[in-house]
DNA sequence: ACGTCTCTTTACGTTAACGTCATGGTCACC
DNA sequence: GGTGACCATGACGTTAACGTAAAGAGACGT
């Protein structure tokens, strides 16, 4: 047992987050924290929850697109045709992410050369005023 | 002069998005087509404005980011000092881009590892009922 | 007993990025 | 000269993801 059930406060510091936001994830059913009377216990699962969904956050996901992934993360005991299901969007998400992947690369590389263009421009107008 | 002024509807088939969409982005000075009395035109800059707001879209960049980003794309007769601010802010964005991408290549892994794992307890399921 | 934290729930407010009418002008076509 | 088709400008509605304020319970120090 290795007893690291973290109040809701060490939570935000820990991650980054507001109550508001924890409490908020729990009403999307996203996270479900343990109960000690009134108050929140976030044990080993609600925290790897959340750092997935943190995670899913910074790629553009939706937290209802979040709660379904996680789904592939926490299987348990369901039935196989909704695992497939979920495995079969799983796929689907992997390769948008892999596209994704491709295209940020190529905006990468026109990025920096625009940026190098961008550079030579800045360069010449003090070269003009240098010479005025 | 190479004449391809388009229309609203036209522009919207070719970008797939509303008239509604395009107004928006005028009225945030996102472009700023031509008026043929009352009517839009929008010309070359502006179709290339559209395609990298909408390329800015697919990698999250908020309508106002895009905005300041436009500004480096198509500079014109600024002062330097401004240029100088934008190019930094753009600076700024290219290593936030190459963050993403890393984080983006370390998910890819994770997430083919975990449907790589879903994948072997769906057949163990499967296997399981054929058993029956 | 009192004040002060920290937690709780409930509920209304906010921002971005449009959607969805409602209303009205203009032009070609029959 | 009416009737669509396409355009325009308001103006109000919508969704996601929280923010924020109100009101109250429980534990703790003095």
């Amino acid at each position: 047992m290795t007893e690291d059930r973290k109040t809701i406060r060490q939570m935000c510091e820990e991650f980054d987050v507001t109550p508001r936001t924890l409490r908020f994830y729990e009403a999307k059913e996203l996270i479900s924290p343990l109960r000690e009377g009134q108050k929140r216990l976030y044990g080993k699962r609600s925290q790897a929850r959340l750092k997935l969904i943190l995670q899913g956050k910074r790629f553009g996901f939706s937290l209802e697109e979040i709660r379904q992934l996680l789904d592939l993360y926490y299987i348990g005991d369901q039935r196989r045709t909704q695992m497939t299901k979920t495995y079969d969007l799983a796929v689907e998400r992997l390769s948008a992410m892999k596209q994704q992947r491709a295209e940020l690369d190529t905006t990468i590389a026109e990025f920096e050369k625009q940026l190098q263009w961008g550079a030579n421009f800045i360069a010449d107008l003090t070269a003009k005023e240098a010479a005025e």
